[in-house]
DNA sequence: TCACCTGTAACTATAATGGTTACAAATAGG
DNA sequence: CCTATTTGTAACCATTATAGTTACAGGTGA
């Protein structure tokens, strides 16, 4: 299972593009909505912020969004999050003297790199304007 | 990172679906190919056995399918071995009086469904048949 | 009878994850 | 110019998942 990390920053990002007053979202107060410790948000944000995804500046209170929402795609969240990390994780020295066990590797990786270019262009498809608009629709 | 329990469980079956004397397939020679100790080997046959994708019989050496490759798809072998879990984790207890944090859990269900629909689609079109002739063509 | 096998419980080492404390460095406001 | 506040990180800890391992019950067939 992927780590809750990619849902916390889906959380930041949600609350950053719909508070209008950017200094009122401290990791603390950011912390009190997700429910977490306020280094956990600074930690994630850290990697938004690497990814160019969000700015903000040490003693000023507050992060805000470097792009519009309709322009951020989870997709680019989720590779903020989780760099270029496979989504399966493959055995590692099978047998080489073996048939099957000398191909297991590349043939998976070839599987395995059709079933995550799936995952990811269905993550591509949606933006963070998306979400927010699911968000508040239901 | 999807643990290698999927990658062991589909190298299990590619060596039962290419080996004709079933009976050679002991536990421990099948922990040879992948590199592993018999008794993981054991652990995850019991599941694809549980799933109804193989044969065995304690005392009896040996596993064997119990459909055509071409019936066993690749969806099979990963709801085998990692039960109805889901892919993305959502954190925990986001805060009810915070508009975004009462309803990011149910958005984030709604979006990451989509997500894993589309990764199982992809597994779903892959079979066993088709690795194994993937795993003998290059 | 006996060597060999599957099935499973139980334990261990290792690594990932999320939470926490602590603190440096920057800033804004009085 | 101070001081309270904030970001950014390092460091540490508890919990959990994972894979490997030992051990053994119970079945099988030669």
């Amino acid at each position: 299972m992927v780590n809750s990390r990619f849902s916390v920053a889906i959380h930041i990002l949600s609350l950053v593009a719909t508070t209008k007053d950017s200094n009122i979202l401290t990791s603390d107060y950011i912390a009190g909505s997700v429910n977490t410790n306020p280094v956990v948000i600074r930690r994630i944000s850290s990697l938004l912020k690497k990814a160019g995804l969000i700015q903000s500046s040490p003693g000023v209170a507050g992060y805000s969004l470097t792009k519009e929402p309709k322009d951020i795609q989870l997709l680019d969240v989720y590779r903020a999050i989780n760099a270029p990390e496979e989504l399966f994780a493959i055995h590692e020295h099978p047998n080489p003297d073996c048939p099957v066990g000398k191909r297991i590797e590349h043939t998976l990786e070839v599987v395995y790199a059709d079933v995550q270019q799936a995952m990811e262009n269905e993550l591509k498809k949606k933006t963070l304007a998306d979400l927010v608009e699911q968000l508040f629709s239901e």
